[in-house]
Order: structure tokens, then C-alpha cells, then sequence
DNA sequence: TCAGTTGTAGTCAAAATGACCCTAACTACG
DNA sequence: CGTAGTTAGGGTCATTTTGACTACAACTGA
């Protein structure tokens, strides 16, 4: 077939066997007010399974890799066909190819993740087979995507404590104090809201504007931009869209 | 969800369009000396093509995903199969996707990278179809894979600076300066000798023995080994073969 | 005007890092 | 046998980074 050095018994022999299937999953992550009203908190939407196998069981949003779309544009697409909107953030997670990952075939995942800006969120839409659900503490879900979403979360902590990616879950302009809470969200734990400002202060890219966010109930925060290529992170996926 | 028995209406636009087809191909790393005896450095091994396209250039080693294989398997029956040695460090590096990686037909690549103890490295096969590289200033290669080593080597990098990897291309046992030549070779400066120990003593695993490595002109150097488990360490792909 | 809250700045000790030196241990050679 | 040469392995010291904490300024709502 292609890079290699197989001569034709290989061909042959993918002739006898049918290639494994291919799909596309997407796990999206969006900062949503936790309902007490806490801590704001991880959600993620999943779709009810309307076909066997897992019929009516939750799962991640995906379907197959369409002839015409690069893995990318596949993970686009399913984001925007189960919310409605363009990621603000999106990157490979990880490909599963377990042998026995679904019961009747061998299928191939490609696993993206995203982040959506929290304003984005809100206008998310649900329906009966679309729901969000709390990233952690997640009931069972179909295949092996407990396992995936797993896996997205311990990276997004993980790229977290390396900063450059917060900035994706709030808007183009944020206070200090919006970044911190999703530090907090995330890694789960209080941050010192002055440690915070020095370490973020002497990040690249991060510029203040001469804007202040008007209507809070005290001093009114300055506003901040992230001024940095989103896609010029490259801590996880090659250079551009392969 | 591709070759099914399911009807559908995915099922049969499905029919209509071939799904994409599904690859192995594996970024090897050794360290051997340079030859002109300074310090020692990363190589690869690669493959000529024997078919169109690309016929006669070389290639990463890899090839068709198989039925019965999962991905770990393919890739390390790739890695035995070119060198005809076991992997000493397996991961997955990325799933490449784009339409165009190849003239012909639609190819998906799912990558994985190798380490190999130099030890190991010195019995690698060579043959008029397999032979190693020098991993920087590599000539073009066939399709994207130029792209996918420089991908790997950023990987590697990226990881080296975290540690818990350089031990993988040593042997079991290992003095402290030859995990030293590594972190020189990978990284491509010099390493301050006692401040490397001190990093070294106080991470986690890592273990004095006994013994010494006699032999050498000068004082022998003491062995130490890794006691972690090889596969505990995360960063980079979810727990388990997948 | 005052009380309450949050943004912003600074201090200080503890820990981590990088540059450098020193000496013990060994080999090779005269 | 003794000495020169090299490396392992241990230490010091100044600098930087980190976390915990304090202090004050700025603003709102009552």
C-alpha cells in the first residue's frame, strides 16, 4: 500500500480482508456556572446513540471520515453538527484501535478535543439526543469513550499547567479574574489571584487593553487580549491542518 | 461505521465512496556515534520504495493497518520487521489525515515513533532496502514523511526536556554520562556533568547498583538502572494498548 | 460618606536552577 | 613505584522562580 516496502502478498492479502473501518470522535469541552452555583465546572455534550450497537446509550459526538474531508474538517463538521458552532479551539487527541472497541467490527477512532469560549457555550444548543453532562463523575457512556474523554481531560490539565491554552474557553478580550477561574475549574483547586497576575503578566502575548469590563458591583477589572496565533502553539499536532 | 451489514443511510452513501485507506508507519531513533567520532547523535532507519509512487525514494518504514492488528501491534511488528528488533519505547505520535499524502488514493497514517538502546542498535539490520540516516538534515523523502520525522524529533525533544525517556535509549544498566551523551545528543548542547547528577539523583526510579562499568581508561564509573515501569509513564497516549 | 469587595502591587522565605570549583579514584606511562 | 592525566562524584554560591501573605487603591451600592 503506501510507506512501505511490503511487496504485493500485502496487497493481496487487503484484498481477502476488508480495512478496519474509520470514524472521527470529538470531545468538546465547554466552562459552564456550575447549577449551586459554585466553582464553574467542565461539561461536555454527548448524543443519544438512535442505532445498535449501544442503542440509547450516551456517547461522543463523530461519525465516520467522509472521503472528502481531512481529519480536521471531519472534526469541524461534527462540532458543528452537534452544537451548532466553530471551535475556538481544536486539536488531535489520540488514535484508538483497539480490536474490539465496538461488538460487530473493527473500527478505527481518530479523537479530536476543543474548547469552546464560554460565550460561545451558552448558545449551544440542546435537543433530545444532544445533552451536556459534567466532565467528571460521568455515567458510562457507549464503546470505549469513558476512556476517551478520560484521556482528553488528563490532557487538557496537563497542556493547562503549561499555560497557552486557558485563554481559548473565555472570549477575544477577558479579565484576569475570568482566566483564573478556569485555572481553578480545571485543576480543580483555589489559585492565588496575585501569583496568578505576575506569572500571567510575564507570558508572552498577553497585552492589556485600555478597556475595563463596566456593570460588575466593584472596581471594574481591566481587559486583557491574548494576541498570540492560536495555532502557533504546537504543543500537540504538527505545524497546519493534516 | 464502513463494511457493515447495518442499513442505513450512512450504509449507503458509504457504498457510494470508498472509505480512505488505513497505515502504519513508525519514526525509529537510535543513537549511534557520528562518524566523525564527536558526539553521538540521532539516526533513523528508512526504507526504499520498491513501487510507485515514489519508487526508489525512501520512505519511514510501515504499511497497510491489518485486520486482526491492533495499532501498538502493527507498529511494533513494523519495527521487527525493519529491524528486526523488539521496541525498548512504543508510542503513538499522530494520526496524519490530509487528502493529498498520497497521488494516488486517499491515505490515513497513523504514526508511531521508537527508541532504541544503542545496544540494540548495533545489531539492526542493514540491507540494500533498510538503511540508517542521520535524523537532522534528512534528504526528501517519499510523501509527507519528512514532515512526520520532524514532528517525531520535536516530540522527542519536548520529552527529553521533561525526562523519564533518555533511559530508554541506554541499556538497562547505564552510567550517568552516557545518559548524559544522550541528553547532549538529543538536545544538541552541552550538559553541566554535577548538575545533571544532582537532577537525576532526585527524580524518582532511578537506582545506584552495585557494580561498575570496568574497562575504560579511567576511573570506572558507577551503574545505575530504572526501576520504573517503562509503560507508567503517561505522557503521551492513554494507559493501555488502544 | 461608609462599608464591602475586588483589582493590583509589593515583600519575604523556600525551593529550584545554573555556573563553577574541588577532590577522590582510577589508568597509563615513565 | 611514582607521577601525570582524566573522570566520577561531591560541594558552594549567586540568581531565578515559586508560594504564601500583606497592603493598599479603586470602585459600587447603600
Amino acid at each position: 500500500m503506501v510507506g512501505t516496502q511490503f511487496v504485493s502478498a500485502a496487497n493481496i492479502s487487503e484484498r481477502l480482508v476488508q480495512p478496519p473501518a474509520l470514524a472521527i470522535s470529538t470531545v468538546i469541552f465547554a466552562l459552564r456556572p456550575s447549577e449551586n452555583s459554585g466553582r464553574p465546572s467542565l461539561w461536555l455534550p454527548l448524543v443519544r446513540r438512535i442505532r445498535e450497537p449501544f442503542k440509547g446509550q450516551w456517547a461522543l459526538p463523530g461519525g465516520p471520515l467522509m472521503q472528502a474531508d481531512s481529519l480536521l474538517d471531519a472534526a469541524a463538521r461534527n462540532l458543528q453538527d452537534t452544537t451548532g458552532l466553530a471551535p475556538s479551539y481544536l486539536e488531535q487527541l489520540y488514535a484508538f484501535g483497539g480490536l474490539h472497541r465496538s461488538p460487530s467490527q473493527r473500527v478505527v477512532s481518530i479523537a479530536y478535543w476543543a474548547l469552546l469560549a464560554s460565550t460561545e457555550a451558552e448558545e449551544a444548543q440542546e435537543s433530545e439526543n444532544v445533552k451536556w453532562f459534567r466532565a467528571d463523575g460521568l455515567q458510562e457512556l457507549a464503546f470505549d469513550h469513558n476512556r476517551i474523554v478520560d484521556y482528553a481531560l488528563w490532557r487538557l490539565r496537563n497542556k493547562m499547567a503549561y499555560g497557552s491554552i486557558a485563554y481559548h474557553f473565555v472570549g477575544e478580550k477577558f479579565t484576569l479574574a475570568q482566566v483564573r477561574e478556569v485555572y481553578e475549574a480545571v485543576l480543580n483547586r483555589s489559585v492565588d489571584p496575585a501569583n496568578f497576575r505576575r506569572q500571567l503578566m510575564q507570558t508572552p502575548h498577553i497585552e492589556p487593553t485600555d478597556e475595563f469590563l463596566q456593570g460588575g458591583k466593584h472596581r471594574p477589572p481591566r481587559l486583557y487580549r491574548y494576541a498570540g496565533d492560536p495555532h502557533s502553539d504546537h504543543s500537540g499536532g504538527p505545524a497546519s491542518s493534516l
